[in-house]
DNA sequence: GCTAGTTTGTTGATACGTCAGCAACACGTC
DNA sequence: GACGTGTTGCTGACGTATCAACAAACTAGC
């Protein structure tokens, strides 16, 4: 305890502005998804289902796909499932599994609203970045996620 | 609407990557300050409470502090108060406002928590990045952050 | 085929964030 | 000093996230 290494100016500077961006960029993207009905939950949810092949996805992989625990994910479903973008049905396969399968209004959901969203990702994101950042952005962040494998 | 510039392979891979690794370093973030008692709601707050000088802080300088509304700081500050972390009473020189003090107990929490946090912040972020890749993150930071004045 | 342990999905309780609306106050103008 | 306008903070309602507990179905080992 005693000998805790404080963040120097530069790094107090950069996780500071590091943590402000992030509020300012997930604002932009709310606001844009809700003009559209939608929740980013209702998004992060419907991409991988509305890419998914034939009968759906399994709830257990889309949990997986998306990094949720089952509990959110099966009030997410309810709710999704009442508003009608999306069906729940009995897995062939494993008796204890849930199918998840877009309904045609679910479709049309995601592709009313994705060219909104990728344009506000490039507005607020993307386009601000020189290829370099891109590059470097991507590297430190596929090294910051794959070490949260340990502690 | 017909010509939405989709994001190429690139810059696809570097938002996910950026969205996934946002996810895992919340995670940790918040697993940390949870054995410490706290949220990181909370301890958004405590940090400028415990750095103000005297009196405290008013109600909103708080919020543009942190950048919430008045109403999430108000149930915030609320359910903080019925914690003993802080006290609410009135402002002297403005009577709408409200005048916020840690107590003792809430100096001490977020004294106590702070080493831990920092670690948390350098194993899990700030000491995975090289000093050249700190000021790439600082200029990216600060230009998507204030960007978003527009729109 | 039986048992023990694991996986999968659901539910209810509780805490949190957002929204719309309200009441009290400040401050300028007339 | 009364009026109009903007500010400040609080509240109730609603949707969402998290946690613990549960039931059903699978799997491995015997």
């Amino acid at each position: 305890m005693a000998g805790t290494r404080w963040l120097d100016d530069g790094e107090a500077r950069m996780w500071r502005a590091f943590y402000e961006m992030r509020r300012h960029l997930d604002k932009a993207i709310e606001r844009q998804l809700a003009d559209a009905g939608l929740s980013t939950a209702d998004y992060d949810l419907l991409v991988p289902l509305s890419e998914a092949p034939g009968d759906g996805l399994r709830a257990r992989d889309l949990a997986n796909h998306v990094g949720w625990d089952r509990s959110r994910l099966s009030h997410q479903l309810r709710r999704m499932e009442q508003r009608g973008l999306l069906t729940r049905r009995e897995c062939p396969s494993d008796a204890r599994g849930t199918l998840i399968t877009l309904t045609p209004a679910g479709r049309r959901a995601v592709e009313t609203a994705a060219p909104g969203h990728v344009e506000t990702v490039r507005r607020h994101f993307v386009d601000l970045l020189s290829p370099e950042e891109i590059d470097t952005l991507t590297a430190i962040s596929t090294r910051i996620r794959d070490n949260a494998t340990d502690t």
